[in-house]
DNA sequence: ATAGTTGCAAAACCTTTGCAGTTAA
DNA sequence: TTAACTGCAAAGGTTTTGCAACTAT
């Protein structure tokens, strides 16, 4: 099965895009990431050897082509995650600030039937669940 | 049946919050609003006879008793709803930038169902589908 | 009288943009 | 060689905060 990273790179070749240093860094790092991460925390975990605002190029160029995804869960900052075969969606601690992935085949089927129902050429869908997590409730 | 302002103004009030111009300005208008509208929204319909700051307190505070909700549609943009007995989710063109709501009985059991094994004491969620709309699809 | 509310202005934050130098193709 | 990529710094837009005046209780 080819990588994510593969299949980012040749679409973003084939709409045009060069590769550069920056791309590259920001790439990597998203082949190891499976849930969403804000640019800061990309350029974090990359200890600024890229600027800030080639983080942001880098997301918008990935999410343009749809290797990307751009996620909020209400704290005003965008996340992105890499679009992989397997989707899912997200449940935020409202305490702790947390974000996990969960999935359900049955959520995705009734999401499925809205859209068809719904006038709308729906090109992507989000789940947020806000609450206190399992450590934070007690 | 109460009106949605006189509840939001009780539970502030027991909260020991205390009224006044900016608050009911806004809690009068958000009264006639349906959907989420940003603080910009309010402001602008207000006319600027509040200042942008009173309203951002304003729905912080409703929002800390329940009384609205915070709506993230992806566009960076915070927006408000008021919580009402008949809960609903959102449709966004992607195109014109159109929030609509929308509701499915069988999507809000999926969704409850999902919550029950999350682990996490979910107090909200919020399903975004996003696309172009009816008018701007063709 | 006291403590919360308000408006203004300033600050903080996240994100985007302009520009000059660098680099892929 | 040419046009895209990059980093820095500056700008833009949204949201928050400090403060002095005001006002509900």
């Amino acid at each position: 099965m080819t990588p994510w990273s593969d299949e980012a790179n040749e679409r973003l070749r084939a709409a045009g895009y060069r590769s550069g240093a920056a791309r590259a860094a920001v790439i990597d790092l998203l082949e190891g990431e499976d849930c969403c991460v804000s640019a800061a925390d990309v350029h974090g975990s990359l200890r600024g050897r890229i600027g800030i605002a080639s983080v942001y190029r880098v997301l918008e160029s990935l999410q343009e082509v749809g290797s990307v995804r751009r996620v909020d869960v209400g704290d005003g900052v965008a996340r992105y995650e890499p679009v992989r075969a397997h989707h899912h969606h997200h449940l935020v601690c409202t305490e702790c600030g947390k974000v996990e992935a969960f999935d359900d085949p049955e959520l995705e089927r009734a999401i499925r039937r809205v859209e068809a129902k719904s006038g709308y050429a729906v090109e992507a869908h989000d789940v947020v669940l806000q609450g206190a997590c399992d450590t934070c409730r007690d």
